[in-house]
DNA sequence: TTGCCTTTTAACCGATTAGTTGAAAGGACG
DNA sequence: CGTCCTTTCAACTAATCGGTTAAAAGGCAA
């Protein structure tokens, strides 16, 4: 349960019904009720898991008449993508620097 | 603590201890260690760290001489990303369409 | 106001997590 | 062989998590 921003995000992610909810959520705004509809789980687990995912800053819920909608937050994610991206890219340019030194000594093998 | 491989690689990054370790091993293997030379905590956590990024598949360890070298292994941060790029850039092309359905409406009024 | 639907809060449960300490294997090497 | 370093295993603790039920607010409209 660390507090930090970016380890709030990940284990909001962590969750597969959360994420299902972060799926539904790219293709339409919705309501708690209807993403609670298809999960075999009460309404109060739903909210829960709202709650998870709008304090990691994943979804929004613009305060306002009633049927509160729920809105995905893309922000959060651009914040994770560039944190996987900055160390999966540094791995992989390390991996080619590597293949090169291979290759060179192959093409002149030490004396 | 959900089984499925994608939770587990989330779940994984969820602790900035293994995000931290993650970061240095993006710029070179390392073993136990020196892995654990920078935290307060006892070997035996930096172990059991270990094995939670091994288990999502974040690490591998060939079997072998004594201090098993820590390798990234890319491939489980790639499957994470797709999975984040999806839904964004779904979400993110919804929100260029309603830009343009406003920017029509803002063209042509409703009589 | 009354009533209905939505949302939040609270208390509780069983399972898991991140850490600890202690002890036991494994492997490298004089 | 013995010794030292590395790795794993086991048991324990405090905290957190995902879910439940029950109860209380909030907000909308007849």
């Amino acid at each position: 349960m660390p507090s930090d921003t970016l380890s709030r995000v990940f284990a909001a992610l962590a969750d597969p019904t959360r994420r299902d909810m972060v799926a539904r959520l790219s293709a339409a705004d919705a309501t708690a009720n209807q993403l609670a509809e298809p999960y075999a789980m009460s309404l109060q687990a739903v909210y829960k898991h709202l709650r998870v995912l709008e304090e990691a800053g994943v979804v929004s819920r613009p305060p306002g008449r009633q049927p509160r909608a729920v809105h995905l937050e893309i922000g959060a994610l651009d914040r994770m993508d560039d944190w996987i991206e900055r160390y999966r890219r540094r791995a992989e340019e390390r991996y080619e620097r590597l293949d090169r030194v291979l290759a060179a000594m192959d093409e002149e093998p030490p004396r």
